[in-house]
DNA sequence: CCGGAATAGTTGACGTGTCATCCAGTGTTC
DNA sequence: GAACACTGGATGACACGTCAACTATTCCGG
């Protein structure tokens, strides 16, 4: 079916183990800077964030997976946690009583507004202001492509 | 400090939500593939294949660790892991007598080989083949400009 | 040589993510 | 309306990663 595997030339190799590093290094360091200022990590910051765009409507918690991408199971894994913490809170669905609604409770409002200005600060700091404007779009058309090619197949 | 935090124009958050969205996907699906085909998780591969670099001297735990970057503590679960297994060993060190060696058996070797091919296809597939050449240069100077920023401050 | 600092690596506790499974409520079909 | 599959979500088991504490050795100054 493929005889002989194709391998990664030099410069590919060198943007593959590139964008390796730098993915593990940058995740790392925002989610370390945010534990460390907020008490938040990524996940929480991501889940904040998607409930606080909006405003204060429940938010199912099927549709919340939607939005971060996440599967079920670990949305509903990280809402526990995140109850325990008091951030969120799970509410009964009257029209359809398998279902949650989940909201944000007023200390997830309050620790999601204190965390977003170092964490946008952050990603500024260690990636916008380094690049060009030429460098960002690469970024989207890279990305872009990727999905793309992830999502057809 | 900061006065008013300055957020990303729309423009960075493309991109910003863009990059996350997509290297999210691409890990997920590349450890998914990996992990169908040959049992193994990226994780595992990337410490075979570091010690299949190595040809078969045994390699010092400390070392492993400085080449994957990644935290003696981690490196010490996983190889437990990995050795549990069958896919790793360990070897007291002559040396120093606190130290360890860490060796590939020979079911490792035989799964980094099975699962070498399939991985570097996938990668091709998703990431190399849709890309032009420059895009390629500007991931590269992308990654190098990110993580010099993060290693320096 | 002795005692304390540094180093190599392990361990335990805990938060996180995945997969498979389960359960309850819903919808559909006859 | 009873049997059926379907859907929303929770749960348990387990792999993974991090942090802090720990153990055993080595190193170094006196």
């Amino acid at each position: 079916m493929d005889g002989e595997p194709r391998w990664l030339d030099a410069r590919e190799q060198h943007a593959w183990r590139g964008y390796l590093a730098m993915q593990a290094q940058l995740q790392a360091t925002l989610h370390r800077r945010l534990q460390a200022d907020a008490g938040l990590s990524l996940a929480d910051f991501d889940v904040l964030v998607a409930l606080s765009d909006r405003a204060d409507e429940p938010v199912r918690a099927g549709e919340l997976a939607g939005l971060l991408q996440w599967e079920k199971s670990r949305l509903s894994h990280h809402l526990a946690r995140m109850e325990r913490r008091g951030l969120v809170a799970r509410e009964d669905c009257p029209d359809d009583a398998r279902g949650a609604f989940v909201v944000l409770t007023d200390a997830g409002r309050r620790a999601q507004e204190a965390a977003a200005p170092a964490h946008v600060a952050a990603v500024r700091e260690l990636v916008f202001d380094g690049l060009a404007p030429e460098q960002v779009d690469a970024l989207i058309s890279v990305s872009d492509e990727v999905r793309a090619r992830i999502a057809g197949r």
